[in-house]
DNA sequence: ATAAATTAATACTTACAGGTATTATATTGT
DNA sequence: ACAATATAATACCTGTAAGTATTAATTTAT
């Protein structure tokens, strides 16, 4: 599982249009290269654009465009915007409260890739892809 | 996200087991025990009998015991009987091919998390909670 | 001005994980 | 034998993520 359809989807959109760097892409460009359903993946962008990392323009040759530069948006900050974070960093078997003195039996297995996942989230932006 | 409420359900009540080696448990000393509505608590416990984790007797003093040694129990293997593991191994992007020489843009990049998590559930068992 | 081409808003539908209810089956103490 | 106490099987309900449909708003070329 680990992360929901809709954060994959997010993902694919961003990086595909991170990586080719055309001034602007369409809906229906996007739908063309990605196997998004398209009413969803248009739905997907204004979401997206509401969220801040995508303009989008009306009309005739509209299309979107990055509202920001790719070096200041992080992966967790993408799919925090389409699902909660929050439940990615909370206990691994759903407790409640699972305190530091007294943690879930699994606690301290699962830090290791939890942490490699945070991580990873955090610390990558759009930018690394170019790398 | 990360894993589906099911197997952390499945895991709260192996690891509950695991950890607290009385001779045998009813459903209603597990569903004290941990936060797992009643009936699904129930339902599951059918389930993880069925998979060959645990054995049920019926009637007025039955429950649930633990059907083979503890070491031989990795969580890959209970998270895989409630739901697909192979969701897991598959594409970050969920991409249906994301081939070797010609990987996703976010391949590299989640390898590490991915690998971590894997390795993880796939080398630590049940008994490593005594440890 | 008008039509074409684009995104936006909103409401509806579907599929499935999660949860519930009911009835059946097995075991054991009396 | 019978009642009590377990689990098993099966069907149903519900909430939410995912997907679809319809109509509105905006821009631009002619």
């Amino acid at each position: 599982m680990f992360i929901s359809k809709t954060s994959e989807y997010a993902l694919r959109i961003l990086t595909y249009m991170a990586l080719n760097n055309e001034t602007q892409f369409s809906a229906q460009s996007l739908y063309e290269e990605l196997e998004i359903p398209k009413r969803y993946l248009m739905r997907l962008l204004t979401d997206l654009s509401k969220s801040g990392f995508i303009n989008a323009t009306r009309g005739r040759s509209g299309g979107y465009v990055f509202a920001r530069p790719i070096e200041t948006i992080y992966f967790s900050e993408i799919i925090n915007s389409v699902e909660d974070l929050q439940s990615f960093e909370g206990c691994v078997l759903g407790n409640s409260v699972c305190p530091v003195d007294k943690p879930c039996a699994l606690h301290h297995i699962w830090e290791k890739p939890k942490q490699a996942f945070l991580e990873t989230i955090k610390t990558t932006t759009l930018a690394d892809l170019l790398l």
